[in-house]
DNA sequence: CCTACCGATCGGTAGG
DNA sequence: CCTACCGATCGGTAGG
């Protein structure tokens, strides 16, 4: 009576099905993301993906996770190692840069494709890409009071500004990546972090 | 002999179709605007809406071109009396924060969230996009020149440097406005413009 | 500008 | 995990 699959199985299908999926929707949006389409790259019939996710928003939410933990393996977790304060915050926004020059994802930065995809409409995969940039910006926040507590930034800095300027650059380098495929991009982007955070 | 519509109504139900394609487009972005939708939007059949575009690529071609008639019609049409140079410069970042702070479009920018939806694609729609993006740049740059051979900008100012850091504000403002409902975003924009032009 | 229609594909379900 | 199927919708065409 054992079971066909066990669930080691089942789970590394599982996760061949999302690393399948950030791909496609990193270079065609979480929509373009298409059911049919993906069981056929995989060889599988549409059923039995769908058993992994139960329906299309599942699997779409599914993605949204498996995004994040891409991402945080990445950036944050590359430079944990980083001594606290202004340090750790520029080895974060460099480790960021080397994330969207490397183009570890086909269609480059997969929040920046879905957030921009998705802000318009309401629903669950909204909230949770809203509360997956919310979470990242509360990681700079905290990096950059604490470079503010060290004295490494002036104690007047405009917390939300400094962020809402680090989220352009790298909003930006995708933008001239992706668009343009503009090769001097990362280095204009690493310019622009160094004229705010020095180094 | 006379024809049923003359050339007039002709061009009035094209641009009524523009309109709504481009309200549509902005929030749901170039592919999710659907024939069958906007026909259904506008009181009309799919077959008549085809006639005045040919296909959906068609479409979404003269949806690029509305879009940067407007854009055109509210940022540097507005600014045309600015004195040339460095003011004219700020007036036309003034203009492009004041568009985006209006929300003009229901989903925001129309060319941020049409770039990143075809920049991973290829095709006559997104070479359009391309081409509008290039076309824009070299308004900024034209401006930032004779701001420098005016003086008013440093003769060493690094001219695309300039752009990105630019682009990056707007995309930002885009980003925290749609996805946040940020209303303290515009201000963050003009506070990281003065920082960059003065003023 | 319309009606009527085409093949293809969509997300999803029944039943095993 | 599969086959077989559902109604709905996609872009597009024929013919008027």
């Amino acid at each position: 009576m054992s079971p066909r699959r066990s669930v080691a199985d089942t789970l590394e299908t599982r996760q061949r099905i999302l690393e399948r999926s950030l791909a496609i929707a990193s270079a065609e949006g979480l929509e373009g993301l298409t059911i049919g389409r993906l069981a056929d790259e995989l060889g599988m019939s549409k059923a039995g993906l769908l058993g992994h996710f139960g329906t299309k928003e599942g699997l779409q939410l599914a993605v949204v996770d498996e995004a994040a933990a891409v991402f945080s393996r990445e950036v944050p977790e590359r430079v944990k190692q980083a001594p606290s304060g202004l340090r750790h915050l520029r080895a974060v926004c460099e480790a960021w840069v080397s994330y969207l020059e490397r183009e570890v994802l086909p269609g480059g930065c997969f929040f920046t494709a879905a957030t921009t995809e998705f802000d318009g409409r309401d629903g669950r995969v909204r909230d949770a890409l809203a509360g997956m940039n919310a979470l990242w910006r509360r990681d700079l926040r905290i990096h950059i009071r604490r470079a503010m507590s060290f004295g490494e930034l002036p104690g007047d800095t405009d917390v939300d500004q400094l962020i809402y300027e680090i989220v352009g650059i790298m909003l930006a380098l995708n933008h001239f990546l992706q668009l343009e495929h503009d090769a001097a991009a990362p280095a204009r982007a690493r310019k622009a972090i160094r004229r705010l955070l020095g180094g």
